[in-house]
DNA sequence: ATGCATGAGAT
DNA sequence: TCTCATGCATA
């Protein structure tokens, strides 16, 4: 495999389809001593415009030790041997350019139908004001971290009117009646209560939405929603998703049309695992449940929208680092989660990957280590008992409650 | 479904 | 430089 053939990143080259090459996999071992493979490819990135608003709320430190149990996780790196191949790209120099435009193209939209039935919506209160924080200790290996950025974003809201891709507003004034009728479902959703108060807060945005009396519920966006109720909605979400015929990546571009928002296949995945932060999370449900309501209430409607060419931007080339190598990784990782530079370089002299690459492989990995599920997340509830390790979800939040 | 990557923002 | 949100490219 001609790997690494072009240069790392060719700049200009606007690939337009051509799939370059793509090896990456040692099949034969070529090249002994290297760790890594990369593949080429050529990207392109876009759409740096758009943003959500988000309230910028916990974030926290998450880690495993916790008060409650075991914390170790179990991952499952086997040392297996090593390949070898794959071709270290050189230090090119990446000079970046701007673009933007949209990425992804595919025309697929799945038009199937969907079975006109039942709402998901959440109704939780609100409020995680009590939700099952309370006492854990975080922290431990390693430090402390505190952070929590915020990021801001706008809102953005198309007003009404148009209706993407045959999607009219057909909205069977169920804005109106979710939570109330329909939804038959709820099982053990918001309100733990347990003692605490917190009062998250410090939120740019202030809402404070006027009640009016009764039977409207709280708009189900809006208010923070507890882990459960996230666990909940991405669940029931999936479920519709699929059986309104939706594949992820139609979800994704539907929001784009719809709300000005393209997220790729790999978000929407993610949302439904839930495996983004927790704030992610609540960003994102409430576009989500806009959009469930817009799918289940169209009747059938293509959904097209063309996808322009993209241009094209340079993308480094992924690094594919061998299992071993990962497992020296990981080791460090436990012992510590944030090397200096000077480690992040004798790592990587050692391993013989370009520091960068890592650089950023820490980076990913304490991303994952705050995802709102642990690796193997039990899926069903029996299994939660049967697998020892991870924390049971939701611990995770509560660090980032604990957070402020 | 995920691994590695990019970039904006916060430090 | 890190964190965080996201995604191309892959398996």
């Amino acid at each position: 495999m001609a790997t690494a053939t072009s240069s790392p990143y060719l700049a200009s080259s606007r690939i337009l389809s051509g799939p370059v090459l793509h090896s990456d996999r040692r099949g034969g071992g070529m090249q002994p001593g290297n760790p890594a493979v990369t593949t080429v490819s050529s990207g392109y990135r876009g759409d740096p415009s758009v943003k959500m608003v988000q309230s910028d709320f916990m974030q926290g430190a998450m880690v495993g030790g916790n008060g409650g149990h075991m914390l170790s996780h179990a991952h499952q790196w086997v040392t297996s041997l090593p390949h070898a191949s794959g071709s270290p790209w050189p230090p090119s120099t990446q000079t970046q350019d701007v673009k933007r435009n949209r990425e992804d193209l595919h025309p697929g939209s799945a038009l199937h139908h969907r079975s006109p039935h039942l709402g998901a919506h959440q109704a939780h209160s609100g409020s995680w004001g009590g939700s099952s924080a309370s006492h854990i200790s975080i922290g431990e290996g390693g430090q402390q971290q505190h952070q929590q950025q915020q990021q801001q974003s706008l809102i953005y809201s198309q007003p009404g009117g148009f209706t993407v891709n045959g999607m009219l507003s057909s909205h069977t004034g169920q804005s109106l009646m979710h939570a109330g009728l329909v939804r038959g479902e709820s099982p053990e959703l918001d309100h733990r209560s347990h003692h605490h108060h917190h009062h998250h807060n410090h939120n740019n945005h202030a809402h404070h939405h006027q009640h009016h009396g009764v039977s409207h519920e709280p708009h189900s966006d809006e208010d923070t929603p507890t882990s459960d109720d996230l666990e909940h909605f991405a669940k029931q979400f999936k479920q519709r998703r699929i059986k309104l015929g939706f594949t992820q990546a139609d979800v994704g571009l539907a929001l784009g049309t719809l709300y000005g928002n393209v997220f790729s296949q790999t978000t929407i995945c993610r949302f439904e695992a839930l495996q983004l932060s927790f704030k992610n999370m609540c960003k994102l449900k409430p576009l989500l449940n806009k959009w469930l309501e817009e799918a289940d209430s169209t009747t059938g409607s293509p959904t097209s929208i063309d996808k322009i060419a993209t241009q094209g931007r340079k993308r480094k080339k992924r690094t594919s680092i061998e299992v071993s190598v990962k497992g020296a990784l990981e080791s460090h990782f436990l012992k510590c989660p944030k090397p200096s530079a000077q480690e992040i370089n004798s790592l990587a002299e050692t391993l013989q990957l370009e520091k960068e690459v890592v650089r950023v492989w820490f980076c990913n990995r304490r991303q994952k280590e705050k995802r709102m599920t642990p690796p193997g997340l039990p899926r069903t509830p029996e299994d939660a008992y049967s697998q020892p390790h991870h924390l049971p979800l939701k611990l995770n939040n509560v660090s980032q409650i604990l957070r402020l």
